[in-house]
DNA sequence: AGAATGCTTCGACTACCATCGAACCATGGA
DNA sequence: TCCATGGTTCGATGGTAGTCGAAGCATTCT
C-alpha cells in the first residue's frame, strides 16, 4: 500500500483552490510577485505567503529575489506538464468555461514591470541595444557600452546622473511572456519615464498594461528599434 | 481569476492519502472491489465507500456491478496519465525513500502503466524507435515514422488496424522513474499484449511489476533493442 | 536617518472533511 | 423464507488546514 513516490502530498498541494489559481497563473512560464499571486488567487497577502511557502516546500515553485520583490515561477516543465495533465482530466469532469480576454494580449505586448517596461517591445529594445553596443553583456553583468552615453544623451537621458546611487543603472530582468531578458535598473526606469512623459503611451489604472498611442508607437520604434 | 477547468477539485481528490492509494492500486489497469480497495488504502469499509463515491463523482473511476460485487477501475488512460505525471513530480520532491527496496527496483525496470509498458525497458525501447525512425517526434506530437509500418508488420502487429479509433496510436507518456518518455497509445497497448501473449513476461498478481523470463528478456532485447 | 513598500511570521478562529460504529439496503445461496 | 456477505448511508467526533489581522523583517527611496 505504500509504494512509489508520495503522490498525495503533491496532489493535495495543487488541491487547494488558492494554490491552484496561483499555479495556473504561472502556467505561461512567467514569474509573478507574491502580491500579484495573492490578487490572482483572491486571498490576502499572509494567506498567499503561507501557500507559497508550502509550494516551495514541495518544490513546485522556484523563487528569485529581485530587490524587495520575490518572483515566483514554476519549478520546471515537469510541473507544468503535471498541471496540464490534471487540467485534461478536469476538463472532462466539469464544464469548462472559456474566456479568451483581450487583456492578456496587450499584457504580452507592453506592460510595466515594477518600474520599467516589459513585454515584446521591451525585449526587442533590449536586443537592439545589445546589437548596437549601446549596452554590453559581460557575464551576468550588463553595463553601458561604448555607444551608450551618446545615444541616450541624444534623446535627453543623462546617463551620468544615473550612476551615483547604490542602485545599478543597468540590470537584466527576465521577461515572463517572452522568456528573455529586458532592461531594468535606473536606466530602465528613465526610459519608461520618457515614454510616459512624452505621452507615447498611457497606463489604464489598476493594470500593468502599457497602451501605446499610434504616433507614440511610431516614435518608440524609430527611436529604439530602428 | 477563475478560469479554465477546475483543477483544484480534481487534484484534491487525488490529494487524500487513502484515495491516492486506491488510485495507485488501480494503475495496473485492473478492477478491484470496494473491500479490496479499503484494505489497500488502509481504511474501514465505510470510509472507503465514501471515498469511492467522491472519485466516481469526479469521474476518475468507473464501476461495474457483477453480482453483489462492485468492481472499480480507472476511468481511462487520461486519468492514468495524470497519476503518472503527478508521480513524476513527487519522485523529485518527496523524501526519496531511503533505499530503493527490491520491489522498487523491479518496478523501475519494467511495470505496467495502465495499459502499456513503462520503466527502463520501455524508455530504452522508445529511444531505439526514435533512432531507427520507426516513430518520429514532431513538435509535441509523435507519429509512426517511415520505417514503422514495416517493422511492426514483421513482428505481427498490424498498425493499419490501430489508427481507426479516436484514440491516438502513438502518444508519449512521461516515465516517473526515469525522466524520459515512453510509448503509450494503442500501439503501446499492442506491444504490451505481444509481450504477454508470447509469454516473454508474466505479471505477479496485485502488482504493476512486469517480470521478464530469461528467454523472454532475450527475445525482447533482440526484437526491440537490437 | 526616516518613511514607504513588499513580504513573512505569529496567533487565534473557523470550517471542512476524513474517520469509524451502527444501522440500513441488496444480492445470492440454503 | 431466513441467513450470510458485500456495500452504502447516517450521525457524531476529532484533527487538520485555510483564513485573516497585527506585528515583525528586509529592502529601497527620499
Amino acid at each position: 500500500m505504500k509504494e512509489g513516490p508520495d503522490i498525495a502530498r503533491i496532489a493535495s498541494l495543487v488541491g487547494d483552490p488558492a494554490r491552484a489559481n496561483m499555479l495556473t497563473a504561472l502556467m505561461d512560464g512567467g514569474a509573478l510577485t507574491a502580491s500579484e499571486l495573492a490578487l490572482e488567487a483572491g486571498v490576502s497577502l499572509p494567506t498567499a505567503s503561507s501557500h507559497l511557502a508550502k509550494l516551495m516546500d514541495g518544490k513546485l515553485l522556484t523563487v528569485a529575489s529581485q530587490g524587495r520583490h520575490r518572483y515566483y515561477a514554476l519549478a520546471g516543465t515537469e510541473v507544468a506538464n503535471m498541471i496540464e495533465a490534471i487540467s485534461g482530466v478536469a476538463a472532462h469532469s466539469g464544464p469548462r468555461r472559456a474566456r479568451p480576454g483581450p487583456r492578456d494580449k496587450s499584457m504580452r505586448e507592453a506592460r510595466v514591470c515594477y518600474d520599467h517596461l516589459a513585454g515584446d517591445h521591451a525585449v526587442a529594445m533590449f536586443d537592439r541595444f545589445v546589437a548596437e553596443k549601446i549596452i554590453v553583456r559581460d557575464d551576468e553583468e550588463i553595463r553601458l557600452g561604448p555607444a551608450g552615453q551618446g545615444f541616450f544623451a541624444a534623446i535627453g537621458i543623462d546617463t551620468s546622473g544615473l550612476g551615483n546611487s547604490r542602485r545599478p543603472m543597468c540590470r537584466a530582468c527576465l521577461d515572463w511572456s517572452v522568456r528573455r531578458s529586458h532592461l531594468a535598473g535606473s536606466l530602465g526606469t528613465a526610459i519608461l519615464d520618457k515614454i510616459l512623459t512624452e505621452k507615447w503611451a498611457r497606463r489604464p489604472s489598476g493594470s500593468r498594461v502599457v497602451e501605446f498611442t499610434p504616433p507614440g508607437r511610431k516614435a518608440f520604434e524609430t527611436l529604439f528599434l530602428a
